[in-house]
DNA sequence: TACATATGATCAT
DNA sequence: TGATCCTATGTAA
């Protein structure tokens, strides 16, 4: 966790790279009090406003150093956040500072998030039903539920049985309930192990805490042309929008 | 060294 | 739908 990593007392904040520059000169000084996550959404409260808002996007990652002295940053770090530990951030597609008015506009345009246990899945069920796009891509949109990305969406769909190309409007509310309570188990398992793992333990003889290599850990998802945990049909993949996706077509039937 | 690729999202057309 | 942004990594050449 951050918060503890970085400390109680003040932040010295850099931008290496400069294009957040005049952010991380507003920013340096101050104490960061939580870190609030709404699906991909990084908020982060300081002593004093404004809110530092974070989105890694494809590329973007974080680096915690806690020996002392951390290494240097490398060149191109967007922020650079340093208390009792270092905290090194690279190539997010949204490092910005906002308002609380700003912030939680950028929150009422999300979906529930399956890690908010406030979360109402009512929001879910009302997105899919309003949607005539497929449910492999409702479940990438961050509007209809918060936090799915690309490898989720396919195991998601695999545990539920349902073909990514089905009108979201044509899930059934059994097949929805499903859905969002495979989400909240499955990102509840990847927020507690810090990686993701789509395999229901009872199946296939896995354990989900040991190391497994990632193709363990998954059904379908970078799996074409291998059969099916499941029922050894080959999985099959293809493109929704600009994103592949991959399912059982025996597993996932039309 | 070069290129393809990646857990994402926005903007222009 | 396609182009674009951004960085790191693995594989091919």
């Amino acid at each position: 966790m951050q918060v503890e990593a970085l400390g109680s007392g003040p932040i010295e904040t850099t931008s290496p790279q400069g294009r957040f520059a005049a952010g991380a000169r507003q920013l340096d000084g101050g104490t960061l009090m939580s870190i609030r996550a709404v699906g991909k959404h990084l908020f982060y409260h300081w002593d004093r406003e404004p809110i530092l808002h974070v989105h890694l996007g494809l590329f973007g990652r974080f680096r915690t150093f806690r020996e002392q002295p951390a290494p240097p940053p490398s060149p191109n770090a967007r922020l650079t956040m340093r208390g009792k530990a270092a905290v090194y951030l690279s190539g997010p597609t949204i490092c910005e500072l906002l308002d609380p008015t700003d912030a939680e506009a950028v929150v009422a345009r999300l979906g529930p998030d399956p890690l908010d246990p406030e979360a109402d899945p009512r929001r879910f069920h009302d997105a899919l039903g309003r949607r005539t796009a497929a449910i492999g891509a409702a479940l990438l949109d961050q509007g209809a539920i918060a936090g799915v990305g690309n490898i989720y969406r396919a195991e998601l769909l695999f545990l539920a049985g349902i073909h990514p190309d089905r009108p979201a409007n044509e899930v059934t509310t059994a097949e929805g309930n499903e859905l969002w309570r495979r989400s909240v188990d499955a990102l509840a398992v990847g927020n507690r192990l810090g990686r993701i793992v789509a395999v229901v333990p009872q199946e296939l003889g896995v354990d989900r805490h040991r190391a497994l290599s990632k193709s363990d850990r998954l059904y379908v998802y970078q799996r074409t042309s291998e059969p099916c945990r499941r029922c050894r049909t080959a999985i099959r993949s293809w493109k929704i929008g600009s994103r592949l996706v991959w399912a059982c077509p025996t597993c996932q039937p039309k």
